[in-house]
RNA sequence: UGGGGCGUCGCCAAGUGGUAAGGCAUCGGUUUUUGGUACCGACAUUCCCAGGUUCGAAUCCUGGCGCCCCAG
């Protein structure tokens, strides 16, 4: 937007060597590669890693992040690139503010994200407070999404490569938050050039997988962690239909989500099984075919709102909303019930909603990000 | 122990002389910085068992075994 020539590329009017800006980073090739680009055009960078969770049972894992080898990692590019490097232990606040919950959410019967908790409770605050003692400008991250600064203040708006875009895991960011933000690959057209940038400047995660899956649920299997954290949360019950009949027995509610059709073990149905409900007091996980999965109304709470006016200005919004994080925005009208709380009306249902997901807000027209709240049951 | 029907992959189920469809489930993979979905692939040398007829049988015949229904 408005970028004026006497700023620097993060938003300064002063040299680079004069700005300090803390970079997150996981041990990954984005935020290597936003250390490695500031660095290389003479900011004062100082990296930081988060030490999250038991780093001796992840060592083996791949793809995870900010733990053992990619703290590794992370301060192998520091020394490459010649800047501070330092290692935060996190554990206990990662524990709290986002494994606990986890936990928690699936034990209720609800679905979380852990990643938008960790951005929003963890990374965009304990240690964007971290980063703030340490006397820096800015803090940047290697998430694709883009800040660009409009006539209110920044604003968030999806990466340039839609195919990346993290928007989805970064909708409860703070105006706050945003100010001092700042995602230096957010305007890149693919993943190529990062990988090219990492080459360019020599870096050792050059090529390094992606991460994926939660970082700190080794093998995909949640539920483990799960029964570990909370004994005996696993404990068997029915399978019923939408009418009440027993098909069959579960492991546990807190195996299954919303939409889930593997795993159920039912047979001899002419159609596939999906799963509906869960209902974690009576142990039930209630079954239907794929037509009961579509809904429409979608109550939000614990909503960030990102848009210029207030959120209760209006009756409604026309926005586009996504329900999950691999599917472009659909039309919806925003309700708003009370300033952080509100009923979400698909134009056209979607299958597989489920309470403790995401519900975030895009606008129809460009690619900004109106923040967005968390799927719950209702009351 | 009179009559009738049935027995094909974990489940449902096509196939009635020409060399074992399909669906569900399961497993593997792809996609995906959440879960899920979707997509791709794999899944009965064998048709309750034993004989027989035939160039050739899950399909015909005989005898077993098992199950179901009606009549008792």
């Amino acid at each position: 937007m408005m970028l004026d020539q006497s700023l620097n590329s993060l938003g300064f009017a002063k040299a680079p060597r004069d700005t300090r800006v803390v970079v997150a980073m996981s041990g990954g090739v984005d935020s290597s590669v936003v250390a490695a680009m500031l660095a290389e055009e003479g900011y004062d960078v100082v990296g930081v890693t988060l030490q999250l969770y038991d780093h001796g049972a992840a060592l083996a894992k791949k793809g995870a992040c900010c733990a053992g080898r990619d703290i590794h990692d992370a301060r192998r590019v520091a020394e490459t690139m010649g800047f501070p490097h330092y290692v935060l232990d996190y554990e206990n606040t990662f524990r709290e503010a986002v494994i606990e919950e986890f936990a928690d959410a699936y034990l209720s019967g609800a679905t979380p994200v852990p990643c938008i908790r960790c951005n929003e409770r963890v990374k965009f605050k304990d240690l964007l407070a971290t980063a703030r003692d340490l006397d820096a400008d800015c803090m940047a991250t290697g998430h694709y999404i883009q800040r660009k600064v409009g006539m209110a203040g920044p604003e968030l708006h999806q990466a340039a490569d839609a195919g990346r875009d993290q928007s989805y895991f970064l909708f409860s960011t703070t105006p706050e938050q945003l100010s001092y933000l700042r995602f230096p690959l957010g305007h890149l057209q693919s993943k190529a050039e990062t990988r090219a940038l990492a080459v360019k400047y020599g870096l050792p995660v050059a090529d390094k997988p992606d991460s994926q899956d939660i970082c700190f649920v080794p093998n995909g299997d949640y539920a483990a962690v799960i029964e570990k954290l909370r004994p005996g949360a696993a404990a068997p019950g029915d399978i019923v239909d939408l009418v009440g009949n027993v098909l069959g027995t579960h492991r546990g509610v807190i195996h299954y989500t919303i939409g889930q059709r593997k795993g159920l073990g039912i047979g001899g149905l002419g159609d596939p099984l999906y799963v509906v409900r869960l209902d974690p007091d009576l142990r039930h996980v209630i079954v239907g075919p794929k037509a009961a999965l579509s809904t429409r109304v979608i109550p939000v709470r614990e909503i960030n709102w990102l848009g210029d006016a207030p959120f209760l200005s209006r009756a409604e919004w026309h926005l586009g909303v996504k329900v999950r994080s691999t599917r472009g925005p659909r039309s919806a009208i925003v309700r708003p019930l009370t300033d952080t709380t509100a009923e979400v009306e698909l134009i056209a249902p979607e299958d597989g909603i489920s309470a403790g997901q995401a519900c975030v807000f895009y606008d129809e027209g460009s690619s900004r990000i109106f923040g967005g709240g968390w799927i719950w049951k209702g009351r």
